[in-house]
DNA sequence: CAGGATCCCGCCAGATACTG
DNA sequence: CAGTATCTGGCGGGATCCTG
């Protein structure tokens, strides 16, 4: 594919700036979560929701984590949070432009996970039979 | 897009078991991780590549983490570790298809990290801002 | 209903030292 | 070189109680 021999002192990713792929990194630490990734796709499929539908749909979250991972999301612009001034309090969450656009990137990784899931159990399986 | 009004007990995930849904969060949370995705970038980019030469594509990460993860990752079947006998030790890792198809997948959330990063700094800015 | 505030435990991950 | 082994602090995250 490449002319010639590979140089030993070829960069090893594109030649970024290191700090700007440290900035990338981290986002990516913080968006790429089961937490994240699932109420996105929940928020996906349901459109605006309240709170306690969103923790429906989340089976196993405790609830500091998901009011934690709202907020998070809301920081980065994933998703806008409105507050309905009545009693009982009606809290809708619904996903911006940028937190569709996430959904849909994840949407791989998703998609990937359901298919591969038997044959990477099965992996772990035989990894663990051997010693 | 529906026909009729939408029943409130309506699924809000697709119809699939709960336990195969927390199988997937679960593989989620475990390849869904910066570490494993830039990992994967590194070695999708270098091809084979041994520990060390890893490890500088990685930056940051201590030679406990890039073991911790690299291990995880060959009994996930994302690659194959091959161990050459001899002085000095040499460890080759390469992707497995199923590495390739992840990174693949990954691909899609990478690129989206990259192209929103001054848009989610200027939301996570302008959140801290107010109070 | 949608959280805030606390307490607290487990394990994650960094640092360091050692080895085949 | 490519790891193991060990210690340790920090904090992620669950459980519980309380409130506007």
């Amino acid at each position: 594919m490449r002319p010639g021999l590979m140089p030993k002192d070829e960069p090893l990713l594109k030649d970024v700036d290191p700090r700007l792929n440290a900035l990338v990194m981290d986002l990516i630490g913080r968006v790429a979560d089961k937490w994240t990734m699932t109420i996105l796709e929940v928020l996906v499929e349901g459109g605006e929701m309240r709170f306690s539908r969103i923790a429906d749909g989340v089976p196993g979250i405790s609830q500091k984590m998901l009011t934690q991972t709202l907020r998070a999301m809301e920081r980065d612009g994933l998703l806008v949070r409105t507050v309905h001034p009545v009693v009982p309090p009606r809290v809708e969450y619904r996903l911006t432009d940028l937190g569709y656009s996430l959904g849909g990137a994840f949407c791989g990784v998703w998609t990937w996970a359901e298919e591969n899931l038997t044959r990477i159990e099965a992996s772990r399986a035989d990894y663990d039979g051997r010693e």
